[in-house]
DNA sequence: CTTCAGATGCTCT
DNA sequence: GAGCATCTGAAGA
């Protein structure tokens, strides 16, 4: 399967976000592909967003990224122990991103990424594991072994990539507000939060 | 099922 | 020094 293009993370960032949802991301490890489908994501927007960490242009050693091409990887550290993964998104110079919530892994690669995740094949998992397995920002770059090594990372190259899995889109988008961003004021309350 | 505290370190003021 | 786009395990209902 083909990666997309960088004139697909090129576009509005919320576009971006709901087009994301039933897509496969594709993680390549020492040369071994993990692909799990979308299943949440959130938009950031820094023009306009209190929540965005480039809000109002803000340029910092962190946000520089968010300022590069589109389909370029933005991944920071959060709480002092968790990585999210984001995509660059808007025209270059606009800084804006994607984040992803969470996905669920296909057949084929969920032993691998339990592995990297709890150190135990899939059938060792407990049902409650099972149930919260990829779904949140930091537990999915855990599975996937995403840090901010890969800060920066190229879409279109072959390490981190979305790809279309040649399904229907999802029938149904459910909207709602993004998670954990109250210290955003009228922010807090954008309907900016996609899933499947 | 739910709530709750604690972990932990980087980023910007 | 304050705060953070989170997760986990333990305890309660």
């Amino acid at each position: 399967m083909k990666a997309l293009p960088r004139e697909f993370y090129g576009r509005p960032t919320l576009e971006v976000a709901k087009d994301l949802l039933g897509k496969y991301l594709v993680r390549r490890v020492d040369g071994v592909p993990l692909m799990c489908k979308i299943t949440e994501t959130e938009g950031y927007i820094g023009a306009v967003d209190k929540a965005c960490h480039a809000y109002g242009y803000k340029r910092t050693p962190r946000t520089e990224v968010l300022f590069a091409r589109p389909g370029t990887a933005y991944l920071y550290l959060i709480y002092g122990m968790y990585d999210c993964l984001n995509f660059v998104t808007e025209p270059e110079g606009e800084p804006a991103a994607v984040l992803l919530r969470a996905v669920e892994p296909t057949p084929g690669s969920g032993d691998a990424i339990a592995r990297n995740r709890f150190g135990c094949s899939l059938a060792e998992m407990t049902a409650y594991q099972r149930k919260n397995f990829l779904n949140g920002p930091g537990k999915l770059c855990r599975g996937l072994k995403l840090s901010r090594a890969q800060n920066g990372l190229d879409l279109t190259g072959d390490e981190l990539y979305v790809c279309d899995g040649g399904d229907a889109p999802p029938a149904h988008i459910h909207v709602g507000k993004r998670i954990n961003i109250s210290y955003a004021e009228e922010a807090a309350d954008f309907p900016w939060r996609f899933w499947i």
